[in-house]
DNA sequence: ACACGCGTTGTGAACGTTCACAAGGATTGT
DNA sequence: ACAATCCTTGTGAACGTTCACAACGCGTGT
């Protein structure tokens, strides 16, 4: 078998600074200034080199940049949980604002819920040389193993309330869970239960937080939450068993996939929402309008928190200062709460 | 303003291969034998290397090996609406075998409907020197400018029954169209209409084609379908149109999210789902098992097309042949479909 | 006319890794 | 005991960019 040189030689590497240069006979040194366009270069000498990148459709060379100096404008997303409605819009939002600002954005989630598994996603973050880390939907043991590794990045977690060295960024979970307990009050109800998130996830405990915060200031009597785990699956078996002792009139779920289960559930057992049962989700996903009944809910701005996200990194990288805001959501008052029924 | 020297001295750069060649007593060399598992060193010398490595907290730079290699490891994703749950799980199962097979993801995502939204998402792809671009949900578009751009690139598409000179992977579209409107035949309805998604998606046109196939075969009159924007909304706006003239008893709705839109228009019409008018929507997205009622649909495995899209990479980034595969959809019946009621 | 300064351009080293090759030591066969 | 061979290790260049600095040319003030 004769190893003959291939057909058409297309050992060509991707031309280079120095390709252009030639092209445009200058020195790499005048390209590398058209490239980063610095100041004290002539127009003319500018245009040529602009012409002759165009004519060898020439693309800088990341991996060289990177290397000298050591800045790989990437900034890593660590999250669980990408299918959901609200990690996805806040990761969408994320990258336009990165790409926007000339960075690029590679994202590690956790697919398990073993800590090995965490370690290996930040592990993977790291070596990509990442400048900056957006944790979304954080729990409480990536909090823990990420604070166990002590990286020396600017850290925006999102959806988090804790308050720890690191930077953050938040829906007011606990005035949103607040805001919608009241509504249910306010409605009349007097025994109203809560179906909270997984118990490790920061979001779950400040919306359960908002909701006893709010039952007590009512003074009223609380029963202890039901912990699921934010799926419309959970929710329907929840609500199942719930439903065996009708002690309530009303039920605020930690999101609107658990609502939506319950509302199944509270179907099958041939009730009605509102009539006999109110419900009241968090989130606001597009199709939450289209529930049936169309769903009570707490809106959350997910696309103006990943743009903020990103500000924030994006300022936090040069600065280093450490900050934490929030963000206000609002209560979207729908088809499925209503006065409690008199009997 | 005396400029003494840092506090302490924190100019460190991250160590490097000679650095943990140095305090291991060999060359940089064999420090990159070990790292690479390269054969032929002895057992030894490999552990006092990565008794080293260890101690000194050593990470390879990626960028001076992608600059070496001119491999960045980096395969890119190019999406529209990642927000949507079958891209995003997509997605996700991309981004796991991935990182299993030491490549790192990074995506971008097409906003707006304007070319140069696309050129610029291909372009920031481009620029991470990526070896393999999937392309998930592809509208016609996207492909012409692809198309127009001749990447020296393996491409696989997702979603796309379309055959061009990329590899490409999808769950047949076809064939799932045609197992729901084939249920809905068989079910007695005569007339069926079709509520399309956007015109330029590959998906949309495949999963139209499949209906007006089945439609044809069994000899069925057919109306010319809708065309909708995937989104529960316009389902909605589209079902209280279509309800003016009641001269249908089933639609086959293009995915989920618009098939909830049209439960919604027909409930507050005052008919109900599927005593009056069936509906079969498309995906089984997880919420769909408890849409009121739940919802009859078409299952893509979109985990198992992210496994198999990401082997097809990684083997077309050595091979390079051609190939094109596709995943059989299943009918899920469940509680929107019925016999029509006579009348 | 001369020094000075400023705007523009060029030179060479450095970043941290891999690659091609060479060199050294031990082992084997005769 | 000597050459041939294999296994292990080391040497130096190269990748494509930026950085620090040097050099050149031209105008300006005296």
């Amino acid at each position: 078998m004769a190893q003959e040189p291939e057909p058409v030689a297309k050992k060509s590497r991707a031309p280079s600074m120095h390709d252009v240069a030639r092209l445009a006979g200058v020195s790499h040194q005048t390209v590398s200034r058209v490239i980063n366009d610095l100041p004290n270069i002539r127009e003319e000498t500018k245009q040529r080199v602009l012409d002759s990148m165009e004519q060898l459709q020439y693309r800088p060379n990341r991996a060289a940049r990177a290397l000298v100096t050591s800045r790989s404008r990437t900034v890593g997303i660590l999250s669980a949980s990408r299918t959901n409605y609200g990690p996805a819009a806040s990761i969408q939002a994320i990258e336009d604002a990165a790409s926007a600002a000339g960075y690029s954005v590679t994202t590690a989630s956790i697919s398990g819920y073993e800590s090995t598994s965490i370690v290996r996603a930040i592990d993977r973050l790291l070596d990509q040389a990442i400048e900056g880390l957006v944790v979304i939907a954080p729990q409480r043991r990536v909090f823990d193993t990420l604070a166990g590794m002590s990286l020396r990045l600017p850290i925006v977690t999102l959806q988090s309330t804790a308050a720890n060295n690191d930077m953050s960024l938040s829906v007011d979970q606990i005035l949103g869970a607040r805001l919608a307990t009241r509504h249910l009050i306010e409605l009349g109800h007097r025994s109203i239960y809560h179906l909270a998130g997984p118990q490790d996830w920061i979001e779950a405990e400040a919306r359960m937080t908002g909701f006893l915060d709010e039952m007590n200031a009512q003074d009223m009597p609380t029963t202890a939450p039901i912990l699921g785990d934010w799926t419309a699956e959970f929710g329907y078996f929840a609500g199942r068993e719930l439903l065996r002792m009708r002690d309530f009139t009303a039920i605020f779920a930690a999101n609107d996939q658990m609502a939506l289960g319950l509302m199944h559930a509270i179907r099958d057992a041939g009730l009605e929402v509102p009539r006999d049962i109110s419900i009241v989700g968090f989130d606001d996903i597009p199709d939450s309008a289209h529930f049936w009944p169309p769903l009570t809910t707490v809106r959350q701005d997910f696309a103006e928190l990943g743009r903020r996200c990103m500000a924030l990194l994006l300022g936090g990288l040069e600065s280093g200062e450490e900050y934490s805001g929030s963000i206000l959501p609002t209560l979207v008052v729908r088809g499925s709460t209503a006065a409690p029924s008199s009997r």
